[in-house]
RNA sequence: GGGUGCUUAGCUCAGCGGUAGAGCGUCGCCCUUACAAGGCGAGGGUCGGGGGUUCGAAACCCUCAGCACCCACCA
């Protein structure tokens, strides 16, 4: 193996291999574990959100695997229609041709392409990360299969009258010129005016002023409303108002919605143009004219003089007319929510049109009741909360969209504006003769809103409705899946539609878990956005970007050119010389770590940079174990006694691999990959290592023989153990390291091997040993205190020391008889020497281990001063702790109320310090202190 | 206006009723033959403020403050 670690070369060499392999798909007889990826869609590349999450399932899906379950993990792609449809658009513009000129069918065709390219690029960059899913199935919402199960969907819910078309207000936006979803809109807070302006009696007795932000909806008012206890307007109500700037009348009307207190307590209702206003006119039976066209500018149904002006333009003459009219009151600066299309940033329009939905309410109540029944659950559990809020406010949901991008919808128009709805025209049409009609028939224009078809992704990536292809994949197998990974803002649109959708249509829940990650953030928390120009592509930390590279890619093609400069400038502040290369193992660790429950994460280099070194080092310790085992014969162990170091590794290995099992189960990441650098840097390398040096050199050859084997075994199974995170360090490791133990590796990959369990695993790891432990925890104790003196009192590490032995009991000999070579060895000693009963103690830096004290007789080396401060300090330290627990005891109340067992601990705590202080005040008083 | 989460060492975060922790950064001493992407050692925190519950609170409850996000129709 070469002499670091160099990702690059062991990542392009091992993903073939595995993939080609099979192991990825799934197999054996074990029980089923099943994971869908949430498609990304095919708008572009992928972003470190999608690493992030990608990470954590291929680490429970190797998990899994090698635990011995069937496991598939279902890949694949959304169509994501609008998204889509706009990058393809811009890209057009860049060529100077127009969506529309283009047509439906070229432009669809041109999607197609787009599709191909950027559906490559996502699954080349989820190779690079070291994924396992199963590509030979791999699906795309818009492949075949996929459209099959939307069209089938749809005809069955129309059928059972969950489907139906109606004209209703949605939010629509003017420039794409479709209707999109209520999650797509978000309200900001800006600054704008608030108008006041006279409505004049029909009668002349008077007039009604109202209030109002958008005064060019004025057109379009039918009503005005006042609360019907409202005194002021009592004696009003019925009679009819002259609507300024038209020749038409509209009545007052009394309605609880409005509310006294605010304004002049009178509302102008435009109907076609506000959610609220919708309702009140529907409550009154009131009539609604749409003034606006599809986008927003003034139609036929107003007054001449402003048709065809944008919607601000007719605002400011509106305005100007109900001056010249003397009917404006007040102007004044208010502050009010504008809702902005969150892909277009335009204002978008409640606006009145034909649309199709589906009936929510029996839906959204099965969807929250196998939430609140258990059948799914959420991880972390309050994102409860969250689904079911929303559920429980549900409006029925529009999923019509005016877009060429999509599955288009299955119904026909008939002349007589009938429709008919069928999984293939003929279908349709034989409905159309049923009922008696057999002119023409004109497709419905309309496509799907993308999360139709992603609603559909666990069942529909199965096979449904195909018998054959259910029967194929497995569904009864795979479905409920075991998990879903995904962040929180899709848990509306697409967990829990999928939730109300697979079990309507199968009975069964999608998955029994809901993993919900956090947001993958800047190191500053900002959000990660081409336009802020903080993204980081996954790919460019494998493989390391120059400073050039990365600036020329965050200011390219931005929507606003003109914030280039800030960007250039803050990312070369941030990455003054580029990112150097760590590779996917060193990423993934570091998703991994970063993956706590309920906060999103900052992302930051440099525990990247942290965990690259732990694959170095990792790589590091193996070859320390291979130079050190060359030539040795693969067997099984030697047999004979194992020493107390290898029979603390191998406790220690067992309790870490028992904790990564938990918090593998637990969701928990950031846990698992803490207990892995701990044991294989703290236990393994810095320890286990160093205690075997001696013993591989040392004059006992059964026990260098069998240290030799300890450290082979314990590697390979910290190999496996750490497999699902680091997958390409630990195979490239794993096949220099197997074959001496005996594993036969033809054909091999470590990624089917058994995952290690504390139990049943190798019988002697299974030998976990509290003696052993008790030793080597003895042992570390004196190597520390022996080091400390070192480090503190400027000892050149190279220094030999002589170290000298007092007091003690019968343990501390037989340890010290047994370590000897150890201490010398590790501690850079002298063969530690027991002081005679008779002989002078000379003056000495000290350390104490219970009783024993570990003398480094100071002549030239230590500084006297120097010692006594240290010792000071130790003692003012222990004399705290001392202080502290002597408070607590002798709190009646702790004694009588506290467990047994507190009490018990919090004495002996007391005993242990006392006798260290003791030790540490004998120390000072030899010193002449 | 409702709701959720967060506030612990310089930074990023674990810990969530019984001795305040990790990584990175900082400061010493070292190129000791697996690893200087390293070794050994050190320093650093009244756990956001204030109350309460408890023998005991970073943790549980209340309250205040700040930050972030989600939902919501005040013209």
């Amino acid at each position: 193996m070469d002499k670091s670690f160099e990702p690059r070369e062991i990542e392009a060499r091992w993903y073939p291999l595995w993939e080609a392999s099979g192991y990825f798909a799934p197999s054996g007889d074990g029980e089923p574990y099943t994971i869908m990826l949430p498609p990304p869609n095919v708008t572009g590349t992928l972003h470190m959100g999608h690493a992030f999450q990608h990470t954590l399932m291929d680490s429970l899906v190797r998990y899994q695997r090698m635990r011995g379950r069937r496991v598939l993990w279902q890949v694949g792609t959304d169509h994501a229609g609008i998204a889509t449809e706009m990058v393809v658009s811009r890209l057009l513009d860049g060529e100077g041709l127009k969506r529309n000129e283009l047509g439906r069918d070229k432009f669809i065709e041109r999607v197609w392409r787009w599709k191909e390219e950027s559906g490559n690029t996502i699954s080349r960059q989820m190779r690079r990360m070291g994924t396992s899913g199963d590509w030979s199935r791999e699906r795309f919402t818009m492949d075949e299969g996929l459209s099959t199960a939307v069209v089938e969907t749809f005809v069955r819910l129309y059928e059972q009258g969950l489907i139906y078309r109606g004209q209703k207000l949605v939010n629509w936006d003017p420039v794409l010129l479709t209707a999109i979803s209520d999650l797509e809109v978000a309200s900001e807070e800006e600054n704008g005016k608030m108008w006041s302006i006279r409505y004049p009696l029909a009668d002349g007795s008077g007039e009604l002023v109202v209030a109002t932000t958008r005064p060019e909806t004025l057109l379009g008012d039918v009503a005005v409303a006042v609360h019907p206890e409202d005194e002021r307007y009592a004696t009003l109500i019925g009679k009819s108002l002259k609507l300024p700037l038209t020749d038409r009348e509209i009545p007052i009307i009394a309605d609880n919605y409005v509310d006294p207190a605010f304004g002049t307590g009178c509302v102008k209702i435009t109907p076609a143009h506000d959610f609220n206003d919708y309702a009140i006119g529907q409550r009154h039976a009131l009539p609604m004219i749409n003034i606006f066209t599809p986008d927003a500018r003034i139609n036929e149904n107003a007054p001449e003089k402003y048709r065809g002006l944008d919607r601000y333009v007719a605002r400011k003459a509106v305005l100007a007319d109900l001056v010249a009219a003397d009917l404006l009151v007040e102007e004044k600066p208010h502050k009010l929510q504008v809702p902005r299309g969150d892909r277009t940033g335009q204002v978008i329009e409640p606006y009145l049109t034909w649309q199709w939905f589906v009936k929510m309410d029996g839906l959204a109540a099965r969807g929250l009741e196998l939430v609140e029944n258990g059948s799914v659950k959420f991880v972390p559990e309050n994102w409860i909360n969250t689904y079911r809020h929303w559920l429980g406010n549900i409006q029925d949901w529009c999923i019509s969209r005016q877009l060429w991008w999509g599955h288009q919808i299955p119904a026909w128009h008939a002349d007589d504006n009938r429709t008919f709805v069928g999984r293939t025209e003929a279908e349709a049409r034989a409905h159309a003769e049923a009922a008696g009609y057999r002119g023409q028939l004109k497709r419905d224009a309309d496509v799907l809103e993308t999360w139709f078809s992603s609603a559909l992704w666990s069942h529909s990536t199965l096979g449904w409705p195909d018998a054959d292809a259910m029967q194929k994949y497995g569904y009864d197998k795979h479905l409920p899946t075991s998990v879903l990974v995904t962040g929180f803002d899709i848990i509306f649109f697409w967990v829990a539609r999928m939730i109300m959708m697979t079990d309507h249509f199968t009975g069964q829940v999608p998955f029994k878990d809901v993993y919900i990650t956090g947001l993958v953030r800047d190191k500053d928390g900002n959000k990660m956005s081409k336009s802020k120009g903080n993204v980081l592509d996954p790919l460019d930390l494998i493989d390391g970007i120059s400073i050039e590279a990365l600036v020329a890619k965050r200011t390219s093609g931005l929507m606003k050119p003109q914030d280039a400069p800030k960007i250039d400038k803050a990312t070369r502040k941030e990455f003054p010389e580029g990112i150097s290369a760590v590779g996917a193992d060193a990423l993934r660790f570091t998703f991994a770590s970063l993956a706590t429950h309920g906060r999103d994460i900052k992302f930051d280099l440099n525990r990247c940079e942290g965990y690259k070194n732990f694959c170095n080092k990792l790589w590091n310790a193996a070859r320390f174990v291979l130079m050190n085992t060359e030539g040795a014969q693969p067997s099984a162990h030697p047999g004979g006694p194992l020493t107390e170091a290898e029979r603390w590794i191998i406790a220690r290995f067992e309790s870490t691999a028992r904790e990564v099992q938990a918090q593998f189960d637990g969701y928990r990441f950031d846990l698992v990959t803490q207990a892995m650098y701990e044991f294989v840097w703290n236990d393994f390398c810095d320890w286990f290592l160093e205690l075997s040096k001696p013993a591989l050199t040392g004059s006992d050859s059964a026990a260098a023989e069998s240290t030799r084997h300890t450290l082979l075994s314990v590697l390979e199974s910290t190999l496996r153990l750490l497999h699902p995170i680091v997958p390409f360090v630990t195979e490239e490791i794993w096949q220099h390291v197997a074959p001496r133990l005996g594993i036969e590796i033809e054909g091999q990959f470590i990624a089917t091997q058994a995952y290690p369990c504390a139990r049943d695993d190798d019988s002697r790891l299974a030998d976990s040993n509290a003696v052993a432990v008790a030793e080597i925890e003895w042992l570390k104790a004196v190597l520390s205190g022996i080091r400390r003196i070192r480090g503190e009192m400027n000892i050149s590490p190279g220094k030999t020391i002589p170290l000298l032995l007092a007091d003690g009991n019968a343990a501390d000999r037989r340890r010290i008889e047994k370590f000897s070579a150890q201490i010398g060895f590790l501690a850079r000693s002298e063969t530690p020497r027991w002081l005679r009963p008779d002989e002078d103690e000379p003056a000495s830096a000290a350390t104490i281990v219970d009783q024993l004290r570990l003398l480094i007789p100071l002549d030239g080396l230590i500084d006297l001063d120097a010692e006594r401060k240290r010792i000071d300090k130790e003692i003012a330290r222990v004399g705290g702790e001392i202080e502290k627990c002597q408070a607590k005891l002798g709190r009646e109340s702790f004694v009588a109320s506290a467990p047994a067992a507190v009490v018990d601990q919090e004495r002996k705590r007391l005993s242990d310090f006392n006798q260290l202080l003791d030790g540490l005040r004998g120390q000072l008083e030899k010193l002449g202190g």
